[in-house]
DNA sequence: ACCCTTTTGTAACGACTCGTAACGGCCTCG
DNA sequence: CGAGGCCGTTACGAGTCGTTACAAAAGGGT
C-alpha cells in the first residue's frame, strides 16, 4: 500500500499549485492538484484523499461552496486558504465545517504544521466508515473481514456473524476506545431512535460478545459503562 | 448543572484578561482568568475546564512550557495566543500539542470561531482528563489500566472495578494530593449537584477503599479531611 | 474529664441497570 | 408450506449504586 498520505490542493493559480505540490511532496506527502471544483471531484473519485487544501477565492464555484458540498458527503479534513482581510469569510468557512484555514500569504512551514496536526487528529478518530480501500480490520487477536463479513481468530478459526452482529461490530471498530451510548449504537446500526426501555442493543451486544468469546462478567473487548453505554477497548488497525 | 462551557484565559496582561472575559461571557461562555501558570493550575483543580486559552509570552513559566505540562497530564483543548512574527514558536506550539493558535493582535470574532470549532470537535471525543496517549496510571503499588478499566497491584493481581469506582478513582488520580470536596467529586464524577445530606460519595469512597485494601481507620491512599472532603495522597505517574 | 453535637464509616435495603435465556414474529430458501 | 435463522421483546436473576440508619470517631464547650 502507498504509505505517504494523499493531499489534494485545489487552487486556480497554477503557480501556487506547483509551489505547494513541490513543497509538500518534498516533505513526505503525495500531492495531487486541481484547478477548480470539477477537477476536485474527479480527483476524489479516482483515489482516496486524506486531506483537501482549498482556496476560497476561485472562479466558478468558490471555495466556500465546495467546502460545504464536500462536507455534505464526506468528512475528509479540509484546510481553507483565504486572502487577507476576509475575516468574515474565514469565520464562515470554519462554521461551515472546514477544519482549519490559513490566511494568504502564508508560511509554507506553517501550512505543513497544520496539515500534520490535522492528520494526526484524523488518525486518532477513524470517524465514520472505513476507507473504500479497507479490506479487513484487526483487533485483539481477531480479524474482521469486511468483504466476507466474517471473523477470523488469530489461530485461523472462522466465525460467521449475522448481519446485525457484523454491523454492530463494525460500528464499534469505527469508534474504538470510546463509550458509545445505546442511542448512538442504534442510530449507527439502523438509523433508528432509541427509547429508554429498548433492550435490543443489550441483547445484540450479548450475542456479539458470545461470538467473540468475551465474558460479560469480566469482558476484555466490549466493556459496559453503567448508565452510559458500551465501549470497545482494543487497538484497531485497518488492512488494505 | 451549569450548561455554558467553561473557558480559562491565561494571560499576564490584565487588560486582555478583562477584555476576553467580557467578550466571551457575552457570547455564551463562562470564563475564568488566570495571570500565570500557578493560577492556571489552581483554577484547573477547582472546576472542570473545557478549553484553555494560553498566552505564549508570559513572565515565569511561559506559555510553551505550560502547554507542554498541561498536555502531559490532560487532554483539555488548548488555544495559544502568540505575538506576530513567531512562526517558529507557533509551529513548535502546535507540535507540542496545542490544538490551535492565533497571532496577536487578533480579531475577537476569529477567536470565538476557533473556540467553537475546537469545542465542537472535543464534544465528539468525550474525554477523560488524561491525555489521549495515556495507557495507565501508577500510584502507591497500584496501576490503573485506563483501557481495561481495572486495577493491577504491584504483584500482578487484577482487581476489577465497577463503573462508578473507576470514575471516582480516575478523578482522584487527576487531582492527586489535593483535597476534593464532596461537591467537586460529585461534579467531576457525574456532573451532579450536591446537597448537604447526600452521602453517596462517602459510600462510594468506602467501597473504593475496600477495593484498594485501604483501611479507613488508618488510610494510606485516600485520606479523609474532616469537614472538607477527601484527598488521594500518592505520587502519580502517567504511563504512555 | 465529661457530655453533647457534628461528621464520618459502613451494613443493609431497595430501586435501577444489565446479561441473557426463552419466546415468537418475520424473513428466506428449499 | 415447512424449516431454519435472525432479531426484537419479555422476563427474571445478578450486580450496582443511592439512600437510610446507626455506631464510631472527632471536636467543642464547660
Amino acid at each position: 500500500m502507498e504509505k505517504r498520505e494523499h493531499l489534494l490542493v485545489v487552487d486556480d493559480d497554477p503557480e501556487i499549485r506547483a509551489l505547494l505540490r513541490d513543497y509538500l511532496d518534498q516533505n513526505g506527502f503525495r500531492t495531487t492538484t486541481a484547478a477548480d471544483g470539477k477537477a476536485m471531484w474527479q480527483s476524489l473519485d479516482q483515489a482516496p484523499v486524506d486531506l483537501v487544501i482549498l482556496d476560497v477565492m476561485m472562479p466558478g464555484d468558490d471555495g466556500l461552496v465546495l467546502c460545504r458540498n464536500l462536507r455534505a458527503r464526506s468528512n475528509i479534513p479540509i484546510i481553507m486558504l483565504t486572502a487577507r482581510g476576509e475575516d468574515m469569510d474565514r469565520i464562515i468557512g470554519l462554521e461551515m465545517g472546514a477544519d482549519d484555514y490559513l490566511p494568504k500569504p502564508f508560511n509554507p512551514r506553517e501550512l505543513l504544521a497544520r496539515i500534520k496536526v490535522i492528520l494526526r487528529r484524523a488518525r486518532q478518530t477513524p470517524a465514520n466508515g472505513f476507507p473504500e480501500s479497507a479490506r479487513a480490520v484487526r483487533f485483539a487477536n481477531w480479524t474482521l473481514d469486511l468483504a466476507a463479513r466474517h471473523l477470523k481468530s488469530g489461530e485461523g478459526v472462522v466465525v460467521s456473524l449475522s448481519s446485525g452482529e457484523f454491523r454492530l461490530l463494525q460500528v464499534f471498530l469505527e469508534h474504538p476506545n470510546r463509550v458509545l451510548t445505546r442511542d448512538q449504537l442504534l442510530d449507527f446500526c439502523q438509523g433508528r431512535d432509541w427509547d429508554p426501555y429498548d433492550r435490543s442493543i443489550d441483547v445484540q451486544v450479548s450475542r456479539l460478545r458470545r461470538r467473540l468469546g468475551d465474558d460479560a462478567k469480566d469482558p476484555t473487548i466490549i466493556k459496559t459503562v453503567r448508565g452510559e453505554g458500551y465501549l470497545l477497548t482494543a487497538q484497531v488497525t485497518v488492512e488494505h
